[in-house]
DNA sequence: CTCAACGTTGAGTGGTTTGTCAACTCAACG
DNA sequence: CGTTGAGTTGACAAACCACTCAACGTTGAG
């Protein structure tokens, strides 16, 4: 009967101190669907429709997303196009990275960048 | 009136010397599904069937998914339930990575799960 | 009281996804 | 010729997704 996402919802709207129908109207939808939405009566919307919610309440959307079990839509498709980027992903969710193991990879993102310099680039 | 997928589902289906009919056959379609599927006339269908038709001619699914531009279903939810997860990618896809970039960066996790032992996990 | 704002609920709707079914064509074999 | 195996096509449809609409209950202020 109740959801992840509604839940999430439901407190995150609350925080910022807002009604349901007020921010309906800022989303854009009906306001009883965030009702139901909170309630776990319905499915968490359409990506595009969890990003205009958590933008009217001013809560950071990836949030929101995860709880949603949705992803972002340029995810989507960057990584649907990329094996290699597929792969990837595979084997790190294998090994079960941490949260601080994702962030210290993000890192060596930039590194690689810097380090393939002349490399791949040449100039 | 051709597709990515389509062209990629026949040059595969021929290589494994199998008819369209005994492929939908085992892949539990409609024999009439493989033949619009191979030349266009319908969208890639749902990741799951992509799957059983990979498996059924021996075909890496990757490829096909791929050429699909649609995620294994594992990979969507492990990274939907991740940001910080999500945040890399995300990063990762602006720099636009490059394929041998990404499989540096596959060599990248398991030396930093090394080089974290007794950090993050003591023992 | 009343009425205004808030929240909840059941029913329904329009579009997309993901296919099926029945009918056809074409080529090769006996 | 007739039949067998292969592929193609048009029409259609069930299931799902992402919502809306109309009606109703509740709570607190004036």
């Amino acid at each position: 009967m109740s959801t992840a996402f509604g839940n999430a919802l439901r407190e995150r709207r609350r925080a910022s101190g807002i009604s349901q129908r007020r921010l309906a109207e800022m989303a854009g939808v009906d306001f009883s669907y965030i009702s139901k939405l909170e309630n776990g009566r319905l499915p968490a919307p359409a990506a595009e429709t969890i990003l205009r919610i958590a933008l009217s309440i001013k809560s950071p959307p990836e949030e929101l997303l995860a709880a949603a079990q949705k992803l972002p839509d340029d995810i989507g498709s960057a990584l649907s196009a990329n094996p290699a980027a597929v792969r990837f992903v595979q084997e790190a969710s294998a090994l079960k990275l941490t949260e601080p193991e994702w962030e210290q990879m993000r890192g060596t993102l930039k590194s690689l960048r810097e380090s393939n310099q002349g490399r791949t680039r040449r100039s």
